[in-house]
DNA sequence: GTCTGGCACTCGTCGTCCGTGAGTGCCAAT
DNA sequence: ATTGGCACTCACGGACGACGAGTGCCAGAC
């Protein structure tokens, strides 16, 4: 009883607050959000509230605002997505279809979200643990010198180029080439790097070294998940909305989005296919304490492949990212699933 | 003589409000680079300065900056490009030096050359257009879709998806494949475009459409000059140094940014081989009236396949920038002469 | 002719100083 | 438990004035 209207107190603060980015006060509150109480109860309410830590005033005679726990508290227990309207699922599935390309899907997805939520967008391409060899090509580009080429059935391609330590004929080239080919053609990655590996073995004496320098770069091609730790970032234009809204300025955020390492491991707290939330100071990220991450996996079927998300201030509308995000997801998951 | 001065009176205030930010008055002008007259003096040529509309006072009684023709007279005829010290050129040529790859070497090079001039770099990708084709593969996903990679002597890979008005036996696409491989392999782009149009005449009267789609989207792939039109952008967290220090907000930059075909457009203008620099409101772009840009082409040889620069405030240190340009542009085509 | 020192004037910046009003906490009354 | 009343706090914004960097102009010197 009174401890549902206390939340309803909060929730209306974070709503407020999001809404015009200033301290709310007890009796701006009873007006926008019929209460049914007076301000002088809702001030009791807010006493209360921050004795919690839910809410905090930046200065003695100024409204309240959220702290990053009263926001937890309402992304956890105060609101629910809101769904999206028929519209903007057209729009989302129709701004979705016309691309072709795995490229063309990730770069659509980041505009979309971006767009979507007026935030920042992160997407991370597809991971190709589950992948299978489609192709290695092997070319010599001088005879001390070779391009080699991976292509998964994701669709995704490795280059890699090579110096070789000794040169090497057109003849054993080809002997290479069709070795590989036969040891890895249509395996899944993770069984084509054993088979690759014990390659080296079986070779004549004067290929071996070479063996071992082109398997070590396949199997590092493979392996080396630099390939899954891609991720295009959009919307930055986004950030200048909030002017200086973030704590001092906008540098440190821009900076943290040229950092892709750091962007990946904010996607991989999310790689569950629900939709996951880090408010503020939650995580090791001094740099991004005045920010959120709302991020969820995807993939084909259920099985999460990789992450996207958006990130902002803390000040956001989280029903609207969320939904956002969890939209996007979906119907790349499904477009994924098609092809 | 006295023009000499008032040339260098304008040097002076160019240099000076660069390093400042801030107008630059008569008196502060003598002390910081002994031009050996008295403030009076200055006044009279910066008065004469000012008629040539080479500089511009803020409001009346503050010092002068330079307006745009102001660094156009600066850049053309009163700097050259500072060479770079050893210590940088070896910093340029370890840090270009570990890459393997051609994403890598354009990656390091947006990296090293926001590093170097503390503002936005841009890179684009070298044009394929005297690139050869290395392979080509057609993977069949489902009996009715179809994968196809071309790889190019560039190292670079396109990727197109097809749909085949007809399903397509094992076989047939066995022959399809071996048809367009012995069409296409090595050839210029340019000639096997042709070559491979030429080929659904010669089919069996059953493949001749499948022909026909394959054919189209591989000529497509190659004459798409969407290829060749990928940027890459980095140091975006400079623009924050200037804080409000753009018109505004950095908002509109940002923007244009992430708007590639605006980048192309800028980097085009910059296709010879020598630096080029474009100020202010020079050429068509409102939304960087107060931004310059330092480009140059680069490419193995002297010509030019690509371009690449930098973008920043018209007040930015033109001599260092366009040293940075023209090393690293130098720089990368060694790498790419190698490879 | 050119340069210089002197001088009066302009005007943006910065610190200070209230007045205003939104918002609070507390208390007595319902 | 809720409410109306009341005194108090304090950030914000406009007004005011001192300060000083910088200017243009003029008369005199080299």
């Amino acid at each position: 009883m009174l401890e549902d209207r206390r939340l309803a107190v909060l929730r209306a603060i974070v709503e407020d607050y999001v809404a015009t980015q200033e301290p709310v006060g007890s009796k701006a509150l009873v007006e926008r959000h019929r209460l049914g109480v007076s301000p002088a109860t809702v001030r009791n309410d807010m006493a209360l509230l921050e004795e919690e830590g839910l809410i905090a005033q930046p200065h003695t005679s100024a409204g309240r605002i959220p702290t990053d726990a009263g926001y937890r508290m309402f992304v956890d227990r105060l609101t629910t997505m809101k769904p999206m309207s028929a519209a903007e699922k057209r729009a989302i599935a129709s701004f979705l279809e016309g691309a072709h390309d795995l490229d063309d899907v990730v770069q659509r997805s980041v505009r979309l979200l971006a767009q979507l939520t007026h935030q920042v967008a992160i997407v991370q391409y597809p991971t190709l643990a589950r992948s299978t060899v489609r192709h290695i090509e092997i070319v010599a580009l001088s005879p001390g010198r070779v391009l080699l080429v991976l292509i998964l059935s994701s669709g995704r391609v490795e280059q890699r180029l090579l110096e070789l330590p000794v040169e090497l004929s057109e003849d054993s080239l080809a002997d290479v080439r069709s070795r590989v080919l036969r040891a890895a053609t249509g395996a899944r990655i993770s069984d084509a790097a054993v088979a690759l590996g014990a390659l080296p073995d079986d070779a004549a004496q004067e290929d071996r070294a070479t063996f071992s320098v082109i398997v070590a770069a396949l199997v590092e091609a493979m392996s080396d998940h630099k390939s899954d730790e891609r991720v295009v970032v959009g919307g930055t234009a986004n950030l200048a909305r909030f002017g200086e809204g973030f704590d001092g300025s906008i540098r440190p955020m821009l900076e943290a989005l040229e950092e892709h390492v750091v962007l990946l491991k904010l996607l991989g707290e999310a790689t569950s296919s629900s939709v996951t939330v880090r408010i503020g100071r939650e995580g090791p990220y001094q740099e991004l304490a005045s920010t959120s991450v709302v991020a969820t996996g995807y993939g084909p079927g259920d099985e999460a492949l990789a992450s996207l998300g958006i990130v902002g201030p803390t000040r956001m509308d989280y029903p609207g990212s969320m939904a956002a995000v969890r939209a996007v997801a979906r119907y790349v998951s499904t477009i994924l699933d098609e092809s």
